[in-house]
DNA sequence: TTTCTAAACGAAAACGTTTTCGAAAATAAC
DNA sequence: GTTATTTTCGAAAACGTTTTCGTTTAGAAA
């Protein structure tokens, strides 16, 4: 049904070449036709057919994204990041969502590769420990750009947070306002973005003088609102005199919240807390969070932009050297954490 | 680089034809040369080069998604559905975000029949008053299936919950806790849900005999966390003795009793606010927020379905009958009204 | 006049698949 | 042995572009 360029040809008794080359403005074609064809063009309201378009030129303007959750303050306001920025520069962004699994993500990732995206976003999954099929990506030669929860181990493009760092500050800003015994809820041991925060919270103690206690420090699986109220009262029952908790993410920080409230512990005159994220929801608990302010649009942006000039670069066969972009956090001073 | 059908039927001296009808499970071709095929097939990593088959086959398994912001705990719960569904049937999703602008909207919707999506999935932004750019897409034979704010004057295929009832509800259970004042904040003025909520808050008063005022409805523009701080405090400035307001949405219905524990006034006893939506954000906000669950994950599932259907009719050229699904919603009393 | 250059156009191949149709070979029916 | 049928295969068109390369024509240069 949608006009062809053959059917414009027809129209005005010119081949489908020229058609085609006026649209796309080659020098040789006269400029008398060329209006003609445009005009004609548009009055029979041609659009280019883009399967045809991808068939030939072998790229289809589609990038594909691969987040481990998409119901996340954090997570989604990446994505609005990256869809911004690549409808800038005429892309569209095919997402899906890996659930923390790693078979999902092996397999979501061989889907865009067989849908032919021109480039991959991925944030890993928790469940994920090796990394080959990473590797098939980029040995197929499709650019892929990794961000916030990326591997060491794979040689590409990231875009982080230096998570060691921001841990550190929010570990050291408890140390300051006088906490002495501080735990932490970490993430899952596997994804490097919660090593990278353990560590982080070492370091500042160490620098501080204050003894590590690997008992302090309690592994989360799924990150949730529930293992937040479920750790905090495990931690009140195992430990006494804790006046200071670092925790993970934002999320598992509310429900930690949450559990002293309803155990009548007072946030922060008996303990304090940090979280990790900077979520909405944070300015809205009571006592509101403080955090680490993690740029979630701006990561999105700074990933396609990235990924725009590895597809760039590869598509005029030009070298092309990772990059590595890491993003200013920042610590926001709330009401969890006494003056 | 990657293997083609061709380079398949020259490695085993048969035709192009031939593998293509062995890859696909044709009747007319030997056992034993399909197995020949299906195994070097195998060997060689043969992936079908979508580009061609789009072409060949006119279609690209593929839906376009328009919502008017990600960064939204409905809207991604709706996407997570569709994308979850959509992922079931072997469609992938791309997804556009209308910032509640009519021009982007209209935009977007171009580009997606551009890229000849198989059918789109649209929630409409609230700067939209005129609709033919979605007539143009069912002129143009591409399924469209609306979901949550829909516009009613436009013949399509509709999935969403019934707003006018769930606002009666709500207004109806603050009128049985004794509410005596009822306030509403109510979305703008364009978009169908937020009307049908005005309308239920209306009704509810009117059938049970609680004059209605103009003066207590409160017109809100960008559904924010903010506005709902601000319209709290002009309430009370203008108002006495209201004990009771209907929030259009849980982020304004948040916004508000921030405000009001800032002004010391006591929610619920001196007033009860229900909100819409039920964010999680909800069930941690203090006191916890009573509001109606709006089932975003099943909406966006239903949606997939429905559009799944149009898009398989359309193949077949089989007649369709558009349809409207309507979800269910429930009142979830939380703390934030008295009992 | 002849030769050369430039401008304007079109033929055709190519991208990789799907599917129709006809042909050949093999088998069955008579 | 002939005819009819089935099995198996491949040629070729088609999807709609893009781009190379050759051809024609007109005008400039000699």
């Amino acid at each position: 049904m949608p006009t062809t360029l053959k059917e414009i040809a027809e129209k005005i008794n010119v081949s489908v070449s020229t058609v085609s080359k006026a649209l796309k403005g080659y020098a040789d074609v006269n400029p008398e036709t060329k209006k003609l064809i445009l005009k004609t063009a548009k009055e029979m309201n041609y659009k280019p057919n883009s399967f045809a378009v991808n068939l030939r030129t072998k790229e289809s303007k589609t990038i594909g994204l691969i987040v481990p959750e998409i119901v996340h303050h954090f997570f989604s306001s990446v994505i609005k990041g990256i869809i911004a920025q690549a409808e800038k520069k005429g892309y569209l962004v095919i997402i899906l969502q890996s659930n923390e699994s790693y078979e999902l993500e092996k397999k979501q990732l061989e889907l865009l590769q067989n849908k032919r995206v021109d480039g991959i976003l991925v944030s890993i999954a928790n469940g994920t420990s090796k990394f080959d099929h990473f590797k098939e990506v980029i040995d197929n030669d499709t650019p892929l750009v990794m961000f916030d929860k990326i591997a060491k181990i794979i040689d590409c493009s990231k875009v982080i947070i230096d998570d060691r760092k921001a841990a550190y500050e929010a570990t050291k800003y408890l140390i300051e306002i006088g906490c002495k015994k501080i735990a932490h809820f970490r993430g899952p041991l596997l994804p490097q973005n919660s090593i990278d925060r353990f560590l982080g919270y070492k370091k500042a103690l160490e620098d501080f003088n204050i003894p590590y206690d690997s008992k302090l420090v309690y592994v989360l699986n799924d990150v949730s609102f529930e293992e937040g109220k479920y750790y905090a009262k495990k931690l009140v029952k195992e430990h006494k005199n804790v006046d200071g908790i670092f925790v993970n993410t934002d999320l598992v920080a509310i429900g930690a919240i949450t559990a002293f409230n309803e155990m009548n512990i007072k946030v922060p005159e008996d303990i304090s807390i940090v979280g990790f994220s900077n979520w909405f929801m944070s300015t809205v608990v009571s006592p509101s969070l403080t955090t680490i302010n993690q740029p979630g649009f701006k990561m999105g942006k700074e990933a396609f932009k990235v990924l725009y000039k590895e597809i760039k670069a590869k598509k005029k066969n030009e070298e092309f050297r990772y990059k590595k972009v890491v993003l200013d956090t920042d610590l926001i001073v709330r009401n969890s954490t006494k003056p």
